[in-house]
DNA sequence: TAATGCTTGTCAAAAAAATAACAAAGTGGT
DNA sequence: ACCACTTTGTTATTTTTTTGACAAGCATTA
């Protein structure tokens, strides 16, 4: 079974794994298996079984799996064994925000520097990370190997923006901005679509409300 | 067809579809046809209609969709034809970028005030939207008629934070906190793990860099 | 008003994902 | 060393999701 076979949806459940097994590591926990896992993530002992079997036998028949190996594993996989350089390009709240959230750091993403169009951001320091002028985009990403740039810039300006990343070589998006960025196929974006999200917790409320209305009264 | 019937990835997909045809609108167009629509989101025309059609009919043969026609359905299954009163717990940079962001306003979605621990935040306007204190979080969302909870705290404060606002009667969390809530199943949690995404685009960088390793030389 | 061309709504088929079932393989106690 | 018990890896089944196909229906034009 090759890595590139393994379907999206697999891959998308590996962070959440990965979070559970860290806290059960945190907590002195040395084996777990599926059953309880399957019990604390809410999810089918099926399921956890088979996700994990694409990358290999993690497990131990009538043992379980070993947290701490499997925890590294998962992060092997998700590509945490190595740092990554990152630049945030938007030194707005969004952009400050993200630069200050000290999971990033914590799990080797490092922010090495903050970009944005105005002059009087220019040479600020927000947490500790310096803003620079777009025009030294290029360089930058040269000079510091960088391979993520966050796209925190308001959506008119997103997709030119992502035009400069792929000229300069940067090769995965982090997209904050409210829009989809056409990219050629060797360019990965990973969408945080805010409103979106905000837009699906509504959508619940409504059905939910409407589902309450129903069965009210009798149910 | 009863709207709860409706499987959660079809929801998931309507915001999406909605964004679209809020720039179709925008622009002014006035029709448009799943074919049309399929180039410009890059899904299958089929999957639009079934989509769509999950609501009720809101095409015509021959003729496609009104584009305003469907934006505002969309919006109405939504929940979008009515405001929304949120709340933000935690005032840190990540709590004041929320409230900050101007989409959320656009769409209906009203920051009615901010809450903190920290003595030194609370009184202060951040966004023009008051922070208050904890003790006062009760009282706030009854009288503002609050239906969403935004927890923008530190993971540690999560969970009691989120039993404070069940208690308050929350039933609608919009959560940024790097941990699962576990709520009754009358309450509503919608997450944005914001390290887990990160850590998918690194996987998928993991797994294109491996792929291009194989196939490079000859492919 | 009739003919032509699009495009939907819907049904059928295919593909993908989730769940269930179970033999094989290990653990742990005696 | 053996036995009972646990738990995995894997195969089979079911369910869900996506895609394909096409008749029915409306728009548009002459």
């Amino acid at each position: 079974m090759d890595r590139n076979d393994i379907s999206k949806t697999v891959i998308s459940r590996l962070p959440r794994y990965f979070r559970y097994l860290g806290e059960l590591k945190d907590k002195g926990v040395e084996r777990i298996s599926s059953g309880e896992l399957s019990k604390l993530m809410k999810v089918t002992a099926s399921q956890i079984r088979q996700d994990l079997n694409n990358f290999g036998g993690f497990g131990q028949q009538g043992y379980g799996y070993n947290v701490e190996y499997l925890y590294d594993e998962i992060g092997k996989i998700l590509g945490l064994d190595r740092p990554h350089n990152l630049i945030i390009c938007g030194a707005g709240s969004l952009g400050t925000a993200l630069a200050g959230n000290p999971d990033f750091i914590n799990r080797g993403f490092k922010i090495r520097g903050m970009f944005d169009v105005d002059p009087v951001k220019i040479g600020k320091f927000l947490h500790g990370i310096e803003v620079h002028s777009n025009s030294e985009m290029d360089e930058f990403i040269r000079e510091n190997d960088i391979d993520i740039a966050v796209v925190a810039v308001p959506g008119e300006a997103a997709d030119g923006l992502k035009d400069k990343l792929i000229e300069y070589g940067i090769r995965a998006i982090w997209n904050f901005s409210n829009t989809d960025l056409n990219v050629p196929e060797d360019v990965i974006v990973e969408n945080v679509h805010l409103l979106d999200s905000l837009m699906r917790l509504s959508c619940d409320v409504e059905s939910y409300t409407s589902k309450k209305g129903k069965t009210n009264g009798k149910g």
